[in-house]
DNA sequence: TCAATCAATAGCCAGAAGGTTATCGATCAC
DNA sequence: GTGATCGATAACCTTCTGGCTATTGATTGA
């Protein structure tokens, strides 16, 4: 059972994948057809990783007719901004010890 | 060649392997022992998680006699950060430019 | 000196992951 | 209705990855 960490760093490890969202991010909504030629990948490549983007929830598919529109959900990203502030907050808290540590010694 | 993103979505990518540098972050430098004894993996497992992190710039290594006491280095999580408000960014900006448009459309 | 301990490396294996081509269902254009 | 297009799925293949055991090198302690 993958925790909400576990399921953004994987679908994001991906660089074929992760470029894919960073389209969507700048450019906004995008129909398949439009990201596998700009991909470098075939199509079902694409889908393949636009459904696991989508199982992530960091997009979103809008069908119109016969072609699928995508677009990016950027609050998926909160739980990993969450985590590394986490990170960068035990890392002060450590330092702050530390200097508690040496101002005590000190005296 | 991959890029600095690349590197650091991949070796966060793996739980064992994130589990290991959350330790770090959290209680600070530990021996490979320290570190085995809780990870649920054996020796050379984590020794090899901590070289890919030590690849990453994400630990760094002091060898103190047979042992070898790794801390984290959370300098090497800007890039990540960096990313994640790049990516709000362009989603604020296309918002923008969307109330613009809307603006426009206004008058 | 010799046995024990610590961590890194080597070599191997199973499973996951990303790619491909082929195909199918649905929609659109004629 | 028929052929073309769009995107998803199926089936398959290859490579990468993470795990293991065994071993080695280095250091320590008896």
């Amino acid at each position: 059972m993958p925790n909400a960490h576990d399921v953004l760093f994987r679908t994001l490890a991906d660089p074929t994948r992760r470029a894919i969202f960073e389209r969507l991010c700048r450019e906004g909504e995008q129909t398949v057809g439009a990201l596998t030629s700009k991909s470098g990948v075939s199509q079902p490549a694409v889908s393949k990783h636009l459904g696991l983007l989508r199982q992530a929830g960091l997009v979103r598919d809008r069908h119109e007719g016969r072609q699928t529109h995508y677009s990016a959900q950027l609050g998926a990203l909160s739980p990993l901004i969450d985590w590394t502030s986490q990170m960068a907050g035990f890392w002060e808290t450590r330092f702050d010890d530390l200097e508690d540590l040496l101002k005590r010694m000190d005296q």
